[in-house]
DNA sequence: GTATGTGAATGTGTTCACAGCC
DNA sequence: GGCTGTGAACACATTCACATAC
């Protein structure tokens, strides 16, 4: 069992690992192997046997690793079984758009409010044909930000606002002492060091695909 | 000016430049240093020669980039100067909120059909407080879906469908001749070699972030 | 025999530091 | 002097292959 300098593509493949051992734990799967693992999430299995050993020797030579006991080591190691409350900044069709999505609960994360700088426009419209806003989920001003960080202890924030806004909002998501920032804004963030963004960007991804495929000619 | 093997992490980078080029070319920016782009889209200055460098000498020493030109350059490496036709299946908050995102069009990024199981229930209903579905952009049936995938020769196909449908949408897609697909499920595709995939997770995402903050404590 | 766990080897990506050119 | 372009050094990540344990 060795401890520092995780590599981060590890930590995103454990999240891979534990959606799916969460589910052959369900389909009352016993015994797995690492090369079972690794088809069903496309990774060779040395690289599943790697990433796991990183943290602790789960599996039993010979045989594989124990489904039940295996999950719940990595679900602990990413802190799935706690729950961790979040909150979205904008309340456009993106942010309802993850404020109705259900995996997020499943995975321990719970949409604790909404922010949008027009709240009372747009609170609990009935939206036909798609999901609704969930009953209770409260839509905040923007100026109640500090108090519901604080008082629901909230350590992730969720940015998806336009692209021009974005800034600001991190600004405020920084002072009002979240830890962590999802960005679906297309922009660079400016953040202090202890501050960790993530961002999700579509451009982006269509950029590299588009990238690619004028390569192939 | 070398060709073969571009670091992936690099075409990345080349949509943040890219961003920032065409930004500081409306600005009427005439030079640029790579420090400069460096310091805007939070990069060492020696990564940003690096990744030009793969593809040419834009700049000029001792001065710096010509922003117009790099643009133009860094532009047509992404195909960014030619429109593609993407599709996006489900129309869902999440499908709608991508219809409507009014970035991708600006990158060249055309949304030419949103398709759907049902899409008969949800055609162009008002969404009040937030921005409602081009009136030209069509919901379709599954059933359609090679149809215009060959009428328009759609290269690239979004699924914006929940997990447990979202294999059989990628079979579709492939089956219909897309090359690239974005992935908005939480879910490991299976897919030909040739077809490139990118997926777009929040919740691994999430966890990474709730991984992090496990390990300051 | 079989599957894990892991150093060693390889491959990939980033940073350094300086030569080359303005 | 200043900034680019880039080989060489370094750091990081993956894969191999085999010792180890069941």
């Amino acid at each position: 069992m060795k401890v520092l300098k995780i590599p981060e593509p590890t930590v995103v493949r454990l999240s891979l690992y534990s959606r799916f051992l969460n589910q052959a734990n369900d389909r009352g799967m016993d015994i797995i192997s690492s090369d079972e693992i690794g088809v069903a999430v496309g990774i060779p299995s040395a690289q599943v046997r790697k990433d796991l050993s990183y943290f602790g020797e789960f599996g039993i030579r010979g045989v594989g690793y124990r489904v039940k006991d295996l999950c719940e080591q990595v679900d602990k190691l990413l802190c799935v079984n706690q729950s961790w409350p979040v909150i979205i900044i904008g309340a456009g069709h993106l942010g309802k758009a993850l404020a109705t999505y259900k995996g997020l609960l499943d995975r321990g994360f719970d949409v604790v409010a909404l922010f949008d700088s027009h709240p009372n426009e747009l609170e609990h419209e009935k939206d036909s044909g798609t999901d609704t806003l969930p009953e209770n989920l409260p839509i905040y001003p923007l100026d109640m930000l500090n108090k519901v960080v604080q008082e629901k202890q909230v350590k992730m924030g969720i940015i998806a606002v336009p692209a021009d806004s974005a800034q600001s909002i991190a600004d405020d998501l920084v002072q009002s002492g979240v830890a962590s920032i999802i960005n679906f804004a297309p922009v660079v963030l400016n953040v202090p060091d202890h501050i960790e963004v993530r961002n999700i960007d579509l451009t982006v991804n269509l950029e590299v695909l588009s990238f690619n495929l004028g390569m192939r000619s």
